[in-house]
DNA sequence: CAGTGGTCTAGACCACGCG
DNA sequence: GCGTGGTCTAGACCACTGT
């Protein structure tokens, strides 16, 4: 009663998990595969969407898939330092959206500037991260390279105080454009950290939206528990 | 160049937002639409998928697909009081394996009691949580009711001293046992939440797995910054 | 029982990557 | 050009739901 591509990719796990594929190997085209488990090609493609959601795989318009390397798992927040990831920052100025406006608590069409962040790690894109900063609070258009993948350096070069953030953290499927920056498929679940930055006094400062692939990142918190009793 | 069943599903989603397709409303059968929009059913799947991982539609083998009402997204952690949640407790107890003996620093077949949490909100299942603590730590068989959906009265009401909870959170899709559990299909992203709690000498005192659907929960974490400057 | 979704088949055609 | 994955078709059969 387990579903025909459930068998397949538990097949393929197995095989990946034992070694007898290593990493880097090149999986037999798909049509080699599904006739060799006897299934349609449509079966083996969920077979293989499952592996590549675990991270195990990897595929290659035109070349093939590919035994992964055991994912490097990227944590959000705290790099460490550990991490050696490139970079890309850009930045664009826009007018404020209606949505946008609502999150910022500005107007729409007021001045924002749009910084795009993409992270990449070894062999991949890691994180991809939209920060919007409000003229009206700082303005830099020359953002600072080697910085975090999460922009958190272009508010301290803005001179910006932030003094809280909130973090409101979902899972979905990508957007088409953050499938193809990241590199992902339409159809792999990502974590989505929609960040609320405030300053001192409350006013809000900026907001960022985090997208991480669910097969190679990992949101981490830590949490002290005070010592009170609640009933 | 957009993709068929991208049209489809976004077609259906303007459907649903202008209210020409009113929450509760039944959709029609899924042949009936496949008609409609020209294309397969295996295509119309795909756009109904993609409107059950936002959580727009809830599908029900042998009736139907109908419109959710705008969920009522469960927040983690916090449920803060507002929540009218039904939380069903059930314990057992079992050797420990040597994966979850890792996790709880102790070693393989040590004796753990295991409470599986499973949360009710208005109509559907919200959060499945599985909490695991060693005998050697505390041992309580029968667990509280109208508890926490995270099974942190458990802990307290066992006496665990928790000092401290690292939570490691990730997007995957469901097991067949959790899509099972919480109503969704295995095609739905989850938010799968490890958390490990730790007492005020480090020791390891309970591991718990929380996993909540995509379509209806989010985690939410506040961080207040410390002014502190670094490099 | 009839109607519905769940899953699968056995192809087809296109776009991309590489030689 | 050729081989690859990306997407889609037009059905089929089964399991589940409600009457």
């Amino acid at each position: 009663m387990t579903a025909r591509h459930q068998q397949v990719a538990d097949d393929l796990r197995r095989l990946i998990a034992s070694g007898t594929l290593p990493v880097g190997e090149r999986l037999a085209p798909e049509t080699q595969l599904a006739a060799h488990y006897r299934v349609s090609t449509p079966t083996l493609r969920d077979a293989l969407e499952l592996l590549r959601a675990e991270g195990l795989i990897e595929k290659f318009q035109g070349r093939g898939n590919y035994v992964r390397r055991p994912p490097e798992r990227l944590t959000y927040p705290r790099a460490d330092g550990t991490e050696d990831l490139h970079v890309t920052v850009s930045s664009t100025d826009l007018a404020a959206t209606e949505d946008l406006a609502a999150r910022l608590r500005t107007r729409p069409n007021d001045a924002v500037t749009e910084y795009v962040c993409l992270s990449h790690g070894a062999d991949s894109p890691q994180s991809l991260a939209h920060l919007y900063v409000p003229h009206a609070v700082a303005r830099i258009q020359a953002p600072p390279i080697g910085a975090s993948p999460w922009g958190d350096d272009i508010l301290t070069a803005a001179g910006v105080l932030a003094a809280a953030s909130t973090d409101q953290v979902t899972a979905r499927f990508p957007t088409a454009a953050e499938a193809q920056s990241l590199r992902i498929g339409a159809r792999t679940p990502v974590l989505a950290v929609e960040r609320t930055i405030a300053a001192d006094d409350g006013q809000i400062v900026a907001y960022a939206l985090l997208v991480l692939p669910g097969d190679r990142a990992e949101v981490a918190v830590v949490t002290r528990i005070d010592k009170k009793a609640e009933a």
